[in-house]
RNA sequence: GGGUGUGUAGUUCAGUGGUAGAACGCUACGUUGACAUCGUAGAGGUCAUAAGUUCAAUUCUUAUCACACCCA
């Protein structure tokens, strides 16, 4: 009979549409009144599935759909974010291609532009990862722009101003010239780049003398207002207080003292340009000195700037600007050298330092208590050491610039009146009311902030804003707290921190008990995946290659704690093998007609090999519960591979071959039987990882009949290991290794493994003889062999083994040349006397028979015991081959 | 500069204070109508280096080296 293959492409299609129409992944009322919940990270609306969002989103709905089957009610809030700034970016580039400008077209009209974009391209990555298999409840999809979501948004801000978390202030922000928005230092990326530092002569006022200062930015010259040296460099002792003239600008300037020059960097004497520095500006303030803006909001000089500069870009400038200090000879000297130089991570443009106003929230305040609560352990980190990473930066933590100069995002419910008073209110009618109450009896003539907030703002929400927050739903008192986050280490700061601190500020419970940190995907090298390094993999490509079910394997099975995934196609492709496998052996089943009907009635079962795959699962079944449990997915699919592979297929399927092929009928119905049970358990153990594949054999095997279930809802199996079953458990895996024997003693008498043979006991032999005996069926046919000869005669053709640590006598139709065996042997006792007599050694030893433990003595002592014999047995063997 | 993590088989990784494991790869051989996307057997390790603690260290401590990441 000839078996289709498993064609995923069609059955993961049919799966995921059947489960999604019968609304099976909603939560559903439980038994045990147990939730569990889980929000996710909410890709952007711009996103395409990454790796990294593979990995993250298998992990979560292997812990999704183990609780679901636990019995939990259990909820899997999916969603995406509006991605202010790329978002934004991306529909002004495609109106360019129409030949439509943003301005032109104006902010409302903007917007409704964005919305329809968002519409037709928003929901891709979703799509994607219901491919992946994710059994998020999509009929709650939320998106940070809802209706509602904006709303919960509003209500934080302005509650937050009320309590004075939230400031207007004007500041030196990162500002992103290209993008032309401020943006938060965390959007900041320090790069090492190759810069010029340039030594440059400052004239002193009525003298001859020059100081020498060293800048990587001269162009910034046209807003220094000081020098500023070490007060305890005595090179410049005599010169503090005087003043120079800034070359080329041509403007007078002090020398101050401040201890923020370094003695040891360039001259020691550094200029200092306040409204452009992050370090100078808090020099400039310490010092009261000056502020000189040079720069409009693009980068290009404005008018503080000297004349021929203005309007030139700030990298022209600069080259100007060198040009001129060498023709004046003020340019002493330029070095090459590295430096940090800070990008935007959206634009990849170099950030400028600048001076305007934004509104910030006092993160200070809001940390307070999320480092309570994970210092309580009422939120923890999975590894624990995230925790540290958390508190270093959670202790350190500066103002938070939320506002940004761009249209697409929640704009701030903040209302300036003629006067520039500040209205912050839900809505435009209560902004009213407040202007009212200050502005008696005049005419109120309000505008609203144009500026918007950060993304991140309204995703600091989405664990209690996508449940209904700040209405009180039964969602939020079910599923909040959520049970775990599970998410990328890149973003703790961004995301996880910010929620931890409006979770509890806005919420009594924190956000969420546990936080699952995953790793980085990488490529098969090492290397980070980087489309201009072109190792990019993508995820739906080897979907489409190898199925979901392989790919989720692959990363779930590679997410070891604290370990970057080395992701490779092989990999990949090794585990659709393990998919074809199981395939396959449920083909086994189907030919043999097995069947299950009815649930199992463990007193009938009466073979051995039913009594020992059955333990030998719950022992699997267990392991894999605990170590989803313990965030081990490695660990559990690693359990999971290994008992269906090698103790289903490699060994239980061949036992039931003879049985099948004999003529007892009662133990024929009963393997079918039992086969076909263990097979419905494998599936549910294995549903968490492999979701398609098991459900689709569910379903074609109709389990569900029996267990009244898909799969996908069934119940996680929670047999216990039956005792009765303890005995035949033990005798088949003695079995095992009594045909392995046999297999690698042909194997190294290089007889084909097609030759049977025959058993001879040539001395007692007690348990092997017995054990024998009660199996030979079995032993017959998968280990080759003919029968068991009673009588010893000495045969050339025969050979002395040990199984078990008894001896037994295989022997063959066919000559044998038994010198390999010999060398084998003698390289075996070789082994086995340097391990006595380092036994020996360590029992010689008085403080260790001292200090160890009784049992560690004992156990050495008896190993000694067990090998001298193993050993005898072995040089008698060895003796007879002579 | 500060911090964190990782060095175990050819590769990717588990693991443990007291006999070193898996997967993939590799080699040889193919016997059984589930599976060649397979089966059987096998080779392969000074557990980064050094010192210390201990009866005993791959495991604990310290230092060094290498690599990766985060912060400044």
């Amino acid at each position: 009979m000839e078996f289709k293959k498993y064609n995923h492409l069609i059955e993961e299609k049919k799966i995921s549409d059947f489960w999604i129409k019968k609304g099976l992944f909603k939560p559903k009322k439980s038994k045990n009144k147990k939730n569990f919940s889980i929000v996710i990270p909410p890709p952007n609306i711009t996103g395409r599935l990454h790796m990294g969002h593979a990995l993250n989103n298998s992990l979560q709905d292997v812990l999704v759909r183990f609780n679901r089957m636990k019995g939990h009610e259990t909820l899997w809030q999916p969603g995406t974010d509006h991605a202010g700034i790329a978002t934004q970016a991306i529909v002004e580039k495609n109106l360019e291609k129409e030949g439509i400008k943003k301005n032109e077209l104006g902010r409302e009209n903007f917007i409704k532009k964005v919305w329809k974009w968002k519409e037709e391209s928003g929901g891709i990555i979703l799509d994607q990862l219901k491919k992946l298999g994710c059994s998020c409840d999509w009929t709650r999809t939320r998106f940070t722009m809802d209706k509602d979501l904006s709303e919960a948004v509003i209500k934080v801000f302005v509650d937050l101003y009320r309590q004075k978390l939230i400031y207007k202030d004007k500041k030196l922000v990162n500002w992103d010239t290209h993008l032309q928005t401020a943006i938060s230092d965390l959007e900041v990326i320090q790069k090492d780049v190759q810069s010029q530092l340039y030594y440059i002569d400052y004239k002193l006022e009525n003298s001859d003398n020059k100081i020498t200062i060293a800048t990587t930015r001269p162009e910034t010259m046209m807003g220094d207002t000081a020098i500023a040296v070490n007060p305890k460099d005595s090179r410049y002792t005599n010169l503090i207080g005087s003043s120079v003239i800034i070359p080329i600008v041509d403007r007078k300037i002090k020398i101050i003292a401040d201890n923020y020059a370094d003695p040891d960097q360039g001259s020691g004497a550094v200029k200092i340009t306040p409204a452009h520095d992050f370090n100078d500006y808090e020099v400039g303030k310490r010092n009261k000195l000056e502020i000189i803006n040079i720069f409009k909001k693009n980068g290009k000089i404005n008018n503080n700037g000297i004349k021929e500069f203005i309007g030139l870009d700030r990298f022209e400038a600069r080259k100007l600007l060198v040009s001129k200090l060498k023709e004046n000879g003020n340019l002493v000297k330029i070095e090459s050298i590295k430096n940090k130089v800070p990008y935007g991570d959206r634009s990849n443009s170099i950030i400028e330092p600048l001076l305007t106003e934004q509104w910030f929230v006092d993160a200070k305040s809001l940390s307070k208590k999320p480092i309570k609560i994970v210092n309580q352990g009422k939120t923890s980190f999975f590894p624990k050491n995230w925790t540290k990473t958390f508190f270093l930066w959670m202790k350190d933590i500066e103002p938070w610039c939320i506002s940004r100069q761009i249209w697409w995002g929640h704009r701030i419910p903040a209302w300036y009146d003629d006067y520039n008073n500040i209205f912050v209110a839900e809505n435009e009618a209560e902004a009213l009311k407040l202007a009212n109450k200050k502005n008696k009896n005049k005419k109120i003539n309000l505008k609203q902030e144009t500026d918007v907030l950060d993304t991140w703002f309204s995703s600091a929400l989405w664990p209690f804003a996508t449940l209904g927050w700040p209405n009180k739903t039964k969602e939020l008192k079910k599923f909040y707290p959520t049970s775990v986050l599970v998410t990328g280490f890149d973003i703790i700061f961004f995301w996880v921190a910010r929620m931890l601190m409006m979770g509890n500020h806005f919420n009594k419970y924190t956000p969420f008990y546990k936080v699952y940190v995953h790793a980085l995907v990488r490529d098969e090298k090492g290397q980070k995946m980087s489309k201009s390094k072109g190792n990019v993999i993508d995820p739906i490509e080897l979907i489409n290659e190898y199925g979901a079910d392989s790919l989720r394997f692959t990363l779930i099975s590679m997410a070891s704690p604290g370990r970057d995934v080395k992701l490779s196609r092989d990999r990949v492709m090794g585990n659709r093998n393990f998919i074809t496998k199981i395939w396959s052996a449920n083909n086994f089943l189907k030919l043999n007609s097995c069947k299950l009907e009815t649930n199992i009635n463990f007193k009938s079962i009466k073979l051995p090999i039913n009594h020992w795959i059955f333990n030998e699962f719950i022992k699997t079944q267990d392991l894999i519960s605990k170590n989803i449990d313990m965030f081990r997915f490695d660990e559990a699919s690693r359990h999971a591979y290994q008992f269906v592979w090698h103790s289903y297929c490699d060994w239980y399927l061949e036992f039931l071959k003879p049985i099948f092929n004999s003529k007892k009928k009662n133990e024929i119905k009963e393997a079918k039987i039992f086969s076909s049970f263990m097979m419905a358990n494998i599936l549910r153990i294995l549903h968490p990882f492999i979701p398609f594949l098991t459900e689709s054999i569910w379903s074609k095997n109709k389990y569900n009949k029996v267990f009244k279930e898909y799969l996908i809802t069934t119940e996680w199996p929670k047999y216990k290991i039956v005792k009765k079953f303890n005995k035949s458990q033990k005798d088949v895996n003695n079995v095992i290794e009594l045909i392995s024997s046999i297999r690698s003693t042909k194997a190294e008498l290089k007889i084909t493994p097609k030759l049977f043979c025959d058993i001879i006991f040539t001395e007692k032999s007690k348990n092997l003889k017995k054990l024998v005996n009660d199996y030979i069926n079995l032993i017959k046919q998968v280990g080759r062999v003919n029968g068991i000869i009673n009588k010893y005669t000495n045969d050339k053709n025969a050979i002395d083994i040990l199984v078990l640590k008894e001896k037994l006598s295989l022997r063959f139709d066919e000559n044998i040349d038994l010198n390999s065996q010999k060398l084998k042997i003698l390289q075996k006792r070789e082994s086995i006397q340097k391990q006595i007599s380092t036994l020996n050694n360590k029992l010689k030893n008085k403080a260790y028979v001292k200090n160890a433990p009784k049992e560690i003595v004992q156990n050495d002592k008896k190993l000694v015991k067990e090998l001298t014999i193993e050993d005898e047995k072995l040089r008698s063997i060895v003796s007879s081959i002579n």
